[in-house]
DNA sequence: ACAATCAACTCGTCTATACAACAAAGCTTA
DNA sequence: TAAGCTTTGTTGTATAGACGAGTTGATTGT
């Protein structure tokens, strides 16, 4: 039997501390060792019974974060053999963008953002539903609005459950470079898409300089923790001054 | 308590009887009266308690089914309030779908489409631009609708570069088939997408039977042969009835 | 009438155990 | 040697029980 060259020791260590089932930060804990490279790609992974024993938790606990986990695409698993690393996913080259600066910059167009509000606030009914929250949930919430040659080009909407980054509480919020921070700790770089036609709000209307009936693309993200969703964010574009560009098949 | 309208007798009836494990019966089962409308939108479902009595199974078992199925996004689960029958809106992984047919049927739903176009004739100039010849230029050329559940979803049009597919053009083009070889001939297994937001056209919105300011998503898809565009098409989806799902990281 | 409490019911998690199915390696035997 | 058997380790499934957490509605007390 091929021993996978791992370390279960401090498995849980440097881990958000916020009250989560096992099977969670299990999950969390294996999901960040194959995202970091420390675990490799056709790697076996320890054992049900090897994390039963390291971890003092029971088989059906692991059982449930491997299965989950194998389920979301991370994991293989081989009865009689074992749990290995899934090779990474496809993915269209469609929505690697995640800065809109970067993009207009390769355009050649000048770039610019106005942070038009950051700050500490309760989860409206929308913002809960997106983070799977309860109404009221401790959020940070902010918008940003960003142009291309002085013409808004995106509004950015971004809310963080507060309860996965509580440290953030600290900072002070008139701070340009807060909002910095904010990027930093709730980082989006995996996740799920939504995209969709939409209309504009009015207040998105003046925001954007468009009008009521200029249809609008969406784009809905979430990251995950485990099972938590961290940071949803929501992007909107002016449908005439803006186009996602990506490729398919291959 | 809101009793759930459903009888749980005979659940487990006209099923495949290859041998799978009791949730996995029990998820197609329930899958199968979602599919089939038998229960309906946000009507809640038997509670666990209520599978493990008229069942005989462990609740262990029916909450892996309930689980899973709820990932998959089936179901919604309340904790003290019950399982219920998600919405769904419409939404394809992420371009990754090249027949809509085929992602209708996956939803349960029920698809139709109309021809509405096919024929041979001369590019106009956005044809043109859109498949880089010129206006003029021989191609041939097909308009779609389909239906999900009776409601149009999505216009296909497509502008094949005739003089790339010349032997089309001894296809008799009264006939259904010979739109099933223009697929074949002219399959979009690989290309580039451009995806916008737009209002649709007054011939659209009758087609689409939506309001002129209802926006849309349009999907523009090009496949090439060495330097030549092959296909040129066209998707066109109401926004309130459409949405596209994917993934980005990793 | 109103408020607080309680009871019943829901799903969420975790444990401990058991057996089955599958795979690989070692052992036995012809 | 080669074929078959056994052992060990893996995942897959199923069970019974326990406690926690959230919701609702009834009961109780003021």
């Amino acid at each position: 039997m091929s021993e996978p060259i791992v370390s279960l020791t401090n498995l849980f260590d440097d881990l958000p501390d916020a009250p989560q089932p096992i099977y969670a930060k299990l999950k969390q804990a294996i999901s960040q060792k194959i995202s970091s490279s420390e675990w490799d790609v056709n790697q076996r992974v320890p054992s049900e019974s090897e994390f039963v024993k390291a971890l003092s938790v029971s088989r059906m606990t692991v059982n449930r974060a491997l299965r989950e986990l194998t389920a979301e695409g991370f994991l293989v698993r081989h009865q009689g053999l074992g749990t290995f690393v899934a090779e990474k996913k496809a993915h269209s080259a469609l929505f690697e963008v995640h800065n809109i600066a970067e993009e207009i910059a390769a355009r050649g167009h000048k770039h610019r953002s106005e942070l038009l509000v950051l700050e500490s606030a309760k989860a409206t009914v929308e913002e809960a539903m997106m983070l799977g929250v309860r109404t009221n949930h401790g959020i940070f919430r902010s918008v940003v609005l960003h142009y291309e040659n002085d013409l808004p080009i995106q509004i950015e909407e971004r809310v963080v459950n507060a309860s996965l980054a509580p440290e953030y509480e600290q900072q002070d919020f008139a701070k340009q470079t807060s909002y910095e921070y904010l990027m930093r700790v709730a980082p989006m770089t995996e996740g799920e898409h939504l995209v969709e036609a939409v209309l504009p709000t009015p207040q998105e209307c003046e925001r954007l300089q468009v009008s009521p009936t200029e249809p609008c693309l969406q784009i809905q993200r979430r990251t995950w923790a485990g099972n938590d969703i961290v940071t949803a964010a929501r992007l909107l574009h002016p449908g005439s001054r803006f186009q996602l560009f990506g490729h398919f098949g291959r």
